[in-house]
DNA sequence: CTTGTTTCCGCAAGCGTTTCCAAGGCGTGC
DNA sequence: GCACGCCTTGGAAACGCTTGCGGAAACAAG
């Protein structure tokens, strides 16, 4: 029944009593064209149930109407989140979404060395995740617009959250709280291991504490590959110090839920006995109770389609966008006992 | 410097000193060229960094080497991480993933309706959602493969878990602790209102309860629109039974989590005071030490795209396959209190 | 009524591949 | 030594659309 995969352009031309070029002038909307003749054109499609063929559209054409979107973590809800504010703006524009998930560093070098999306799209995204230099050089061959969300690229167009400042927040929410001793659960990227996932949100900790007059004991800070059990891990050795903090701030919701297991388990009341605070508002946060610094972001991801949508559309590029972060307290944090 | 944009296969062939069909050949593996002549094609190719264009070679050839994927929720944990299985074969296999995210009824009779993917893909791969006959025949009118995953849909191939047999292994495991009065808290689709998640999780729940011979009690059900939140408001209905279960069944863990925060509230400790399962093994789930029913979610994504696979090369279909669920038992589920 | 504009439309030249068809070269069996 | 057949290569016709160019028609101005 899929007959009409064998309807082209000539035959709604034909149909509609025009030649080729009207038809496809009346189909893409392109002014000079009689409103009468368009209606014909189309209505001719309809009957047909015509749809243009967009390989040779674009081969004819020049633009491709898709657009790459690079993820390294497809699974996880910050990214998947992004990944659907940003589809949805694009889909809304007619721009189709081809999705390359660069999980692992292997698979890293393998998308910037291939280039797979070369020619095929009118754009890249890339979602939360810092690009070194000689991948950003490999990704300008593509010679196409490139604008980062949820993590900036130097250069490049980009939305994303002020980490320092995010971190701040919840780090100064801690010390208002009167906590004087107080431990960082810092999260690497797994996949790249060393690389810090958000370096502003491990300054934000230092700076916080320096200005409060606060002693840095490195023992308070353990670093971790991202991911709750290793967040569970990581405040387990906060607790095994000798003098364990009052209070811990972690660089992320599923690290902080980690914690609160470990907590849990140790018998340990929140907040009583600890606080725990992280960062992004995790649809899990709200359900466990935690105190964390909420993002926007599935906005970040529709901030970014939209700011791709002018690129494309060659309106004058907006350096970037920094989206505001806010403290959300909930029942995990609270003074230290004394 | 994105010279090469320019480059097509005809100065590929002149380097090469052949013609365009022998490159053409060359380039594409085809048999019947001379293994010196194909080298030298390569090599041509890889000074010039020629790269093909898929418009043309698309155009030309028939196929377009894409496959859509239809997804309804893809922030959720589940059916992001079918996407990323899939589209762990798929890129493997050269075929790119267009993405569509039909997050709500209206998205979902858009994209029917029009069927943005027409002409665009050599495949659909349908995500975690059943399909109503109507809607089938539309995605019928494209001509391409089907595939379903994480949910079937009538007369195609899927890959996808029992879910009546999942459930089972749910309520079994809470009768073989000896729970006689079981809770379920059902969950239905968000976006579809009063259609069910999973059918079967809800008859396993009255077969298993019927074979042990207890009576079904309807307040003992709550159904609710998925989610952790609803999940917690449904736990605060069974608690506010005259008697209330000792035990509860949530259609997936985000659910079962949504109870245990209530529970928590409610001062009420788990296993002792009630026993929760969920079904799904989501990360959390480990987490909060839920005791559950894992299916193997990255694995069906990656044998519906091996599936794929093999219908694009046209061999013999194999109707589908249901994969395996497993009990998990951890801390959330033990024997009643007398 | 003529000339200048503007609007609408058709012709045809691409866009960059793939693939059918045909032809040349060369080895082999008789 | 010849006919036959296979391997390899090239020519050229699609594939389905966009768009520059120019002509025709319609309309306003002089």
């Amino acid at each position: 029944m899929a007959l009409h995969e064998k309807v082209n352009m000539a035959d709604v031309a034909r149909r509609a009593g025009v030649s080729m070029a009207t038809a496809s002038r009346a189909l893409s909307n392109h002014p000079h064209v009689a409103s009468q003749t368009r209606a014909r054109v189309l209505a001719a499609a309809e009957q047909l149930s015509y749809v243009i063929s967009p390989e040779a559209s674009r081969l004819a054409g020049g633009v491709t109407g898709r657009v790459a979107v690079v993820v390294p973590h497809i699974a996880r809800w910050f990214f998947a989140t992004l990944l659907e504010g940003l589809e949805w703006v694009l889909r809304d524009a007619g721009l189709d979404v081809l999705l390359y998930h660069v999980g692992d560093a292997e698979d890293r070098r393998d998308f910037f060395q291939r280039l797979p999306a070369r020619r095929k799209v009118d754009a890249v995204v890339v979602l939360g995740m810092p690009i070194r230099d000689e991948e950003r050089d490999r990704l300008e061959l593509m010679g196409v617009h490139i604008v980062a969300a949820g993590g900036q690229v130097e250069n490049y167009p980009y939305v994303a959250i002020d980490d320092l400042s995010a971190g701040r927040q919840a780090v100064d929410h801690l010390l208002f709280l009167r906590h004087r001793r107080i431990g960082m659960i810092a999260a690497v990227d797994p996949a790249e291991p060393g690389w810090p996932a958000a370096p502003g949100r491990t300054r934000a900790y230092e700076v916080a504490l320096r200005e409060a007059g606060l002693p840095t004991d490195p023992d308070l800070v353990v670093t971790i590959p991202w991911g709750g059990l290793a967040g569970a891990d990581a405040m387990s050795r906060l607790l095994s110090l000798r003098e364990p903090p009052t209070a811990v701030y972690a660089h992320s919701d599923e690290v902080a839920l980690g914690a609160v297991r470990t907590l849990r388990r140790a018998g340990l009341r929140i907040p009583e006995d600890m606080s725990v605070i992280g960062i992004d508002d995790h649809p899990m946060a709200e359900l466990a109770d935690l105190t964390t610094v909420a993002q926007p972001v599935h906005e970040q991801g529709r901030l970014a389609g939209r700011m791709l949508l002018s690129l494309l559309a060659g309106e004058p590029t907006t350096g970037g966008v920094t989206v505001p972060t806010q403290l959300v307290v909930r029942g995990s944090t609270g003074p230290p006992r004394i």
